[in-house]
DNA sequence: TCGGTTCAGAGTATT
DNA sequence: TCTGAACCGA
């Protein structure tokens, strides 16, 4: 016990120790908030106080639920195995595998990823004869989740005018194809589950008496239907241990209501509030940066980090003249802490949007200097993968239209479109799914979708009784997909993914099974004959489920492999042990820590980004991030960014980025100026305002009048940067490359000697707005725009050939 | 059925 | 500028 305490900081040893009642953490940045988060379970269970089948853990990300099991295991003599952590997704899938006669879903439900969902939603617009460019499947996805997360069923929906009605059909027809087909998508796990504790009673009470102790991680990026699905479960007693940074909340965008955390404390008559303030990450001047800049948001629950690392390093701030350089100079930075004795894989180079990456990687590529960028497809994701996977679908669930469609024809079986409208239109005539009318249908295709509806059966008897991943592998060595790819020149890739399929199905019979291993969760023991299971239930002496609500806990191996996987979308990259400098959007790091790490792209417009700062419509008749809250959001995003590095912090912009394939000019970002003075050290010299003029002469002067040996080190002077590019590039033999920067600033200055006579930060007058600044250049000659701040008229972006612009001061 | 061309759109993303 | 999706011709 005293081990399992010591080392926790006064407010950490509070917020463990705390009685059973709600509680609301506020975790800063690199407080130690999982620590917490695990050692009051650890403490719960092992004071007696519950038993770890009375409680739940609920994170969003598996990799956090996999470090709290992990976490959990070494703190207590325990098996975590059938214990209720997990993420919200994965724990609706099990509460409705468990029940879902009264789900009314089959046990074996295929769970759609977001590409399937946006698959299925094409598929019907097609069968309803939709116009699919008045309703983009995109759109509607959008619509059906936004819905479900609001806990809206088509009856529920709001809808005022044509369109939206129409959508809100379109809606129940999705919901009608996904019931006839036995899938659910990522919402509707959700929602189904809520729907099932809402209107069972029985069930209901069951959890309510079960669970004594919910904790839930990362609650700033709750839902309001994730909300409603706690306050369920809670709904009989239960203490609920929320924890979350509303500072770190920017996921507004897919859903996550901030407001929880408020209407939490409120609704819950939360008395024990607690701040985890002392931050054991990073040093004093970058976490003065991080407080003053937040202190700029007037939403905040309020929280003030604070650590006895002392001060450490200054901030280093550097301006680019354009994106090219700014990569260049990282490079440099990048390649003088290796020397150092730095660790690549402790440097991160963050930035706001995915393209930025390039430019970046470029640089990193041409200087020889391994890089891992995270993001793009995950293993589960791959075209490969899901092509076996849709088999497998199908051997589990034959109505699965959609896993029919993506594979029928692949490998080529000479199954073309018009066989398959044919058999399209047999089902619907008869009711059936695809699979079913493949007997149906007339002609000289019939012969070819018997034999495919056979393959299908005839895998399904013989893998029945086979070791799952012996079923895998005979899957795609009989489906054809492993000689479709042996016999592709560029296929040896997938079928090593093909082969990787067969080693996760292993790995996860060994180890994964955990999430939906039912009996264990359940709380009864595999053996159990199904008569005994209702009244072994879950092992905390409630009152035992009748025999026709708990569902037979039993899953078929091939069944649970299926859900993890889409639950699971696994790892994006390999080369995870490489040491190479990691490459990343703030989303992306948020919840990492690297020693030292590079934020670029700090302009207005990228960061913040416009479409945030302005409030510019999504869809039809939608308006998100409106005005304040987007730029709050944006200001939490730099937070997060800020408070990732623990020694060393760069923040870096560029005066012209090449964006969409045109150059643009932009103001530095808003936020650097929020940031304190006296934490940071500039490697270029401080404009007094935030305009750059671009280009100028006036300007390079300046530049080029600072002591060169700071010049020389920060990848320096923009000569200095030709000089190290042109040298690398030739070095690595992409000779093609050389000089593009030479040439890209000719161009850049050749357009601005050739007649646009503003710059960015530049005073003008227009007759109808007023006054206002210029904060954005774009384009070229006859495209030429420029992005006016008229204050209160708004920014506008305005046609340099059109509009008439005066200079003002 | 594939491969080339054309065109629009371009923000962040877990399950 | 670059990408992905849709479309068309052989």
């Amino acid at each position: 016990m005293s081990s399992l305490l010591a080392h926790l900081n006064e407010a950490q040893l509070a917020a463990v120790t705390l009685p059973a009642e709600h509680a609301l953490i506020l975790a800063g940045a690199g407080s130690g908030k999982t620590r917490v988060l695990t050692t009051r379970l650890a403490w719960l269970i092992s004071t007696g106080q519950v038993s770890p089948q009375g409680v739940l853990a609920v994170t969003f990300t598996n990799k956090a639920a996999r470090e709290m099991n992990a976490r959990l295991s070494a703190m207590l003599p325990i098996s975590t195995r059938g214990m209720w952590i997990g993420t919200f997704h994965g724990l609706c899938n099990r509460m409705l595998r468990a029940h879902h006669r009264d789900a009314g879903l089959p046990q074996a439900f295929q769970i759609l990823d977001a590409q399937d969902q946006l698959a299925a939603i094409k598929r019907l617009l097609k069968t309803l004869n939709v116009d699919d460019e008045r309703f983009p499947p995109r759109n509607l996805q959008h619509f059906v989740n936004g819905a479900k997360e609001e806990g809206l069923r088509p009856g529920e929906v709001d809808a005022h005018d044509e369109y939206s009605r129409r959508c809100v059909e379109l809606y129940r027809a999705y919901e009608e194809q996904c019931q006839r087909e036995g899938v659910v998508d990522f919402a509707e796990l959700l929602l189904r589950c809520h729907e099932l504790l809402e209107r069972n009673q029985l069930i209901r009470e069951h959890y309510q008496r079960r669970f004594r102790h919910i904790l839930v991680d990362e609650f700033q990026d709750t839902n309001r239907l994730q909300y409603r699905w706690l306050g369920l479960l809670a709904g009989g007693g239960a203490a609920v241990f929320a924890v979350g940074d509303d500072d770190q909340s920017i996921y507004a965008f897919r859903g996550a209501n901030v407001g929880n955390m408020a209407a939490f404390e409120r609704e819950y008559r939360v008395r024990s509030l607690i701040r985890l303030e002392q931050n054991y990450r990073s040093h004093g001047n970058i976490l003065n940066c991080a407080n003053t800049l937040i202190l700029n948001n007037r939403s905040r629950l309020g929280k003030q980090l604070w650590t006895d690392a002392g001060d450490g390093e200054p901030v280093r701030v550097y301006e680019a003249l354009d994106d090219r350089q700014e990569a260049q100079w990282l490079v440099e930075e990048v390649r003088g802490l290796v020397r150092e004795g730095w660790a690549r894989s402790d440097l991160a180079v963050l930035y706001r949007s995915n393209a930025q990456s390039r430019v970046i990687e470029h640089a990193l590529f041409s200087a020889g200097l391994p890089y891992r960028v995270y993001g793009g497809l995950r293993f589960f994701e791959r075209a490969e993968v899901k092509h076996a996977l849709a088999y497998l679908r199908l051997l589990e669930n034959p109505a699965d239209d959609g896993a029919f469609l993506r594979v029928v024809n692949f490998p080529a079986r000479g199954i073309g479109a018009r066989s398959l409208e044919a058999l399209q239109d047999a089902a619907r005539a008869a009711g059936t799914s695809l699979f079913e009318a493949t007997a149906a249908v007339p002609g000289a295709a019939a012969t070819r979708l018997a034999a495919f509806a056979r393959l299908i059966q005839d895998l399904r008897a013989q893998t029945a009784r086979l070791p799952l991943p012996e079923l895998v592998e005979q899957v795609v060595e009989r489906s054809g997909l492993a000689a479709h790819y042996q016999a592709e020149k560029e296929g040896q890739e997938r079928l090593e993914n093909l082969r990787e399929l067969v080693n996760a199905a292993a790995v996860f019979l060994t180890e994964e099974g955990i999430g939906l291993d039912l009996p264990a969760a359940l709380g009864v023991s595999a053996a159990t004959e199904p008569a005994q299971v209702f009244a072994l239930t879950d092992g905390s002496g409630n009152e035992p489920l009748p025999a026709d609500v708990l569902a037979a806990p039993a899953l078929t191996p091939l069944a649970a492999f299926l859900s993890h996987a889409s639950l699971e979308a696994g790892d994006n990259q390999a080369g995870e042990g490489v040491d190479a400098v990691q490459l990343m959007t703030i989303h992306a790091a948020k919840g990492l820590e690297f020693d030292a790490v590079f934020v670029t792209g700090l302009e207005e417009g990228l960061f913040p980004h416009e479409n945030a700062v302005a409030g510019t419509p999504r869809g039809p008749g939608r308006v998100t991030d409106p005005g304040e809250a987007g730029l709050e959001e944006e200001r939490r995003l730099m937070y997060v960014a800020i408070t990732r590095a623990r020694q060393r912090l760069y923040l870096s912009f560029a005066q012209a980025r090449m964006l969409h394939g045109q150059t643009r000019y932009s103001m530095r970002s808003r936020f650097l100026d929020e940031l304190p003075e006296a934490a940071l050290k500039w490697l270029t010299p401080r404009m007094q305002h935030r305009a750059q003029p671009a280009w100028s002469e006036g300007y390079r002067g300046a530049w080029e009048g600072i002591d060169p040996r700071s010049r020389g080190r920060a990848g320096g002077a923009h000569a200095g940067a030709r000089q190290t590019s042109g040298s690398a590039v030739r070095s690595r033999g992409v000779g093609a490359d050389t000089g593009r920067l030479d040439e890209h600033e000719r161009r850049a200055s050749q357009r601005f000697d050739r007649g646009i006579p503003w710059r960015v930060g530049q005073g003008v007058a227009h007759a109808r707005f007023g006054e206002g600044v210029i904060v954005a250049i774009e384009g070229d000659g006859e495209d030429a725009r420029v992005q006016v701040d008229f204050g209160r008229s708004g920014t506008k972006w305005l046609a340099l050939s059109v509009a008439r612009l005066e200079p003002v001061g």
